[in-house]
DNA sequence: GTCGGCCTTCAACCCGGGTTGAAGTCAAGC
DNA sequence: GCTTGACTTCAACCCGGGTTGAAGGCCGAC
């Protein structure tokens, strides 16, 4: 189909703003396919750069590497069904993050109103204060977002 | 004051949930101070057990163990106001994070409209969909919330 | 021919909050 | 005096998503 792979990898880092050594590691990871090499070298097509976007895109929504990879190997035509099946996965994940972060919002503000010499006496640390009705999922998936995340 | 340090670390770790490892660990990062010892092994005065949920809470809230330490290193009656002001750096992190899984709740419904074939042509993960106007912070700090946080 | 720059692989390290395992110690009960 | 069970220390491992560094290969320009 095209057969001007002529990007290195310090081109697509170049363009992409990422560096090799992730490039590297995607393709390890087998999240990006292994591209033509010239004497040892990588050389990418141009396509390289969108499908590094959409890595970059769903890592931030929060879909983990592996994941990522099962959603990029898709057939063709088939790619939105997989990529609503794994949306809708998520979003109870993400429900409860936004709980979560609120309630501890709301602790945080209540910080200011504490006058307690000791936070042994402290009600702000009394448990039920910060979870009220906490039904731990108790499922091994864990999603998770970071602030700031990895510069 | 109490010399009724009777608790061995099992029956710590029982009463509070908690495994003995990490009890330890807490004393080994200066979190916990040493208790007293019997020949050797720990023996507790009951005041750990509220002490260990303070940490416990302050954990849910985001903050480091790091954090924690000088927060329960403070001096008698000053608490409160330590107790404050790490909150109040805490906020604004809180408030990002629950700006970006925000967003991201969106971006997965969104999901649900999406016919493309291919996500190469796919709208979705055009990058500026997700975050509109990202101004990333760039600072070093990171404030972590997870889901199902480690069992 | 040799210098510089980009590329290669592979192993080790980073973060935070612990857990796991091996090897040894202690006290009580039989 | 031996087993049992709870305790001790210490080092190594776990997760995810990469980064860092050492040691070496390839190529073009001077």
């Amino acid at each position: 189909m095209q057969e001007d792979a002529t990007l290195t990898i310090g081109q697509v880092a170049h363009q992409t703003g990422m560096r090799t050594s992730r490039i590297r590691y995607y393709e390890a990871r087998g999240v990006l396919p292994a591209p033509r090499r010239v004497s040892g070298m990588r050389r990418y097509g141009p396509d390289v750069i969108r499908r590094l976007g959409i890595i970059d895109v769903a890592q931030r929504v929060g879909f983990t590497l592996d994941e990522i990879r099962d959603l990029l190997a898709s057939d063709h035509g088939v790619a939105h069904l997989r990529l609503r099946r794994l949306a809708e996965r998520k979003l109870p994940d993400i429900d409860e993050l936004i709980q979560r972060a609120t309630a501890v919002r709301r602790w945080l503000e209540m910080t200011s109103s504490c006058e307690c010499e000791s936070l042994d006496v402290c009600s702000l640390f009394d448990d039920r204060v910060l979870h009220p009705d906490d039904r731990s999922t108790g499922g091994q998936p864990a999603t998770v977002l970071v602030i700031a995340p990895g510069r």
